[in-house]
DNA sequence: ATGAAAGCGCTAACAC
DNA sequence: GTGTTAGCGCTTTCAT
């Protein structure tokens, strides 16, 4: 800059407002350009940051991004927060609670605007409150907000899908895991569901998918159990995530099962694998678009007015998406 | 950190050289430390990088992350970068010049450590030739390395293995788009490999996925003139992507054709919707995990040695996994 | 081993 | 409008 300052025959100071959209004299202003021009000047923003300490940066924390759901949140997240003008650093936390904290402690010494996180872990309770926070899915303690989709009536509007398809049996898969929330909700909106309509309803847990190997397992230890404790015809099956939905699809199909005919399914999340094209699982979609546009619309608020912003819990709707595993055929 | 100096009662060079690990006498290191811990000091990583002038930032541009390969090829970018210590910005370019140019620009005014980018524009011919750059899939204009896999490879083997399975007629079907050096490779494998085997085979085009109602009416027209064409049993396409393939089989299952009986399907990239679940069309699969050990290894040399580094074609080989799309009792 | 001080590139307050 | 200058928080000589 003081090269093109000197370059320009003015001052830094003058080339500084120039840069900034600040009034210079016409003529000023063309010999700044054709400095900037000739030495290949670009202004250092790590310099400006210094100075200014405000970062264009936001963190966006994230288990995973292959997986349908997880990259269309990050689509969604990345857009929206170009909309208001920051950047994303994308932090892929693989459930690991130490990579976590790490990108945490990065984004505090990068002094990064904020931090949007889908963590599965207790993350919030080890953030320094001064850095903007938002979280998505998993409750946070209370003193960050939080934006999830209403897993709760997803799971009741599961069950009720499910029985206008006359379903007599309804069963609800979800994972050992019983530290997310998130399946808690879904499941224990399923089964007060079934409960408060006389629904015959049991709730069926495989391990993660992670584990791979026992997913199938106890994936094929259910349908077994399925087939033996049932009628064909009768059986609702309603899964914590699509991707369970998928695994279980496909080994009923091996094994001759037809779907929606014989077992129903729905799943949850609403996987669409590109913008364009959806897995056509029955599903209870979440509304990705919209947990991403309030997440940034509330992280936007507490780092604009960080003195006097309101800490809310944004609980949005979600919607039943037919699909080739019900029987859709079916009149209200 | 001048808080720090004061409260441990030393100076502030003594404070940088405990941070960075320096020799410090054992007393001043407990002082500082009980000070850091007082103060809840965090060190300003802006300023490091305005003295040092290296960044960890290395700028990821990708036309989208929503679809099975970007984000997987995401994931492992992200896995590799880190291992080497640097951060991943993502910039989502939505095969928007515009859009990529003003990542390029941002990676200047960061001083970002560097760029690996899939772009489909020309965007290589803009880029400040001393930022770091690396490309992958999109040939370069000759000054910077580029990652690929063997598309023309590839598309050979899509024939041979069709071969192999009895087909009688070849399609490729790919997009009008006539810019994309790897559809062009692919479908030069293709049909040079069925021309030199005295195979009967055909290139039809369908407009790109992005305007989805024009795609889905050109696949429509396409089943027909397939159909109208030949036998069933003696048909064999192969796909430019595995997108392409997916509404292709969707549109065959709803007019009742059988796949594979009556229609072999090949498709291009073998896509896994997650770690652990893939779409089971038969596919020539890329070696996602290592176009990105091998970009983030390119780049990090060029970082590391940029005076004298050597600029790089590496050219991956691809295999065939087999999937329900084709007919898979075959020997060889 | 530690302190003093220069300076990385920029912005903003101030004087003209 | 423009020039001058202090200072953002750190690293890094250079003395001591």
């Amino acid at each position: 800059m003081k090269d093109v300052a000197r370059e320009a025959g003015v001052s830094v100071g003058t080339v500084s407002n120039y840069i900034n959209g600040k009034k210079v004299r016409p003529v000023v202003a063309k010999s700044i350009e054709q400095a900037i021009k000739k030495l290949n000047y670009v202004v250092n923003n790590t310099a400006r940051l210094l100075k200014n300490n405000c970062s264009p940066f936001v963190i966006f924390v994230v288990p995973t991004v292959w997986s349908p759901y997880f990259s269309e949140l990050t689509f969604w997240i990345q857009k929206k927060l170009n909309s208001l003008g920051y950047k994303m650093i994308l932090c892929i936390s693989e459930n690991d609670y130490k990579l976590e904290k790490d990108y945490v402690k990065m984004a505090e010494e990068q002094r990064a605007a904020g931090i949007i996180s889908v963590s599965y872990s207790n993350l919030t309770t080890h953030i320094r409150s001064d850095i903007p926070f938002v979280s998505i899915e998993k409750e946070s303690t209370g003193i960050f907000p939080l934006v999830t989709s209403d897993n709760y009536s997803g799971g009741s509007l599961a069950a009720k899908e499910l029985q206008l398809r006359n379903v007599k049996r309804y069963y609800f898969i979800g994972t050992t895991n019983q530290d997310s929330v998130s399946m808690i909700a879904r499941r224990s909106g399923f089964m007060d569901y079934c409960h408060n309509n006389g629904l015959m309803a049991d709730v069926l847990t495989v391990a993660s998918s992670r584990k791979i190997s026992q997913f199938r397992k106890d994936i094929d230890k259910i349908v077994k159990k399925l087939l033996s404790e049932n009628n064909l015809g009768d059986i609702g099956v309603f899964t914590h995530t699509d991707e369970i939905a998928i695994v279980l699809l496909n080994e009923l199909r091996m094994k001759g099962i037809r779907v929606p005919e014989d077992i129903q399914i729905i799943g949850f999340d609403g996987w669409k694998i590109t913008e364009e094209d959806s897995l056509n699982i029955s599903s209870i979609r979440q509304p990705v678009d919209m947990i991403a546009e309030y997440a940034v619309k509330q992280l936007d608020e507490e780092i604009r007015y960080s003195d006097n912003f309101e800490i809310r819990r944004i609980n949005l709707p979600v919607s039943f998406i037919p699909g080739i595993t019900t029987n859709n055929d079916v009149r209200r």
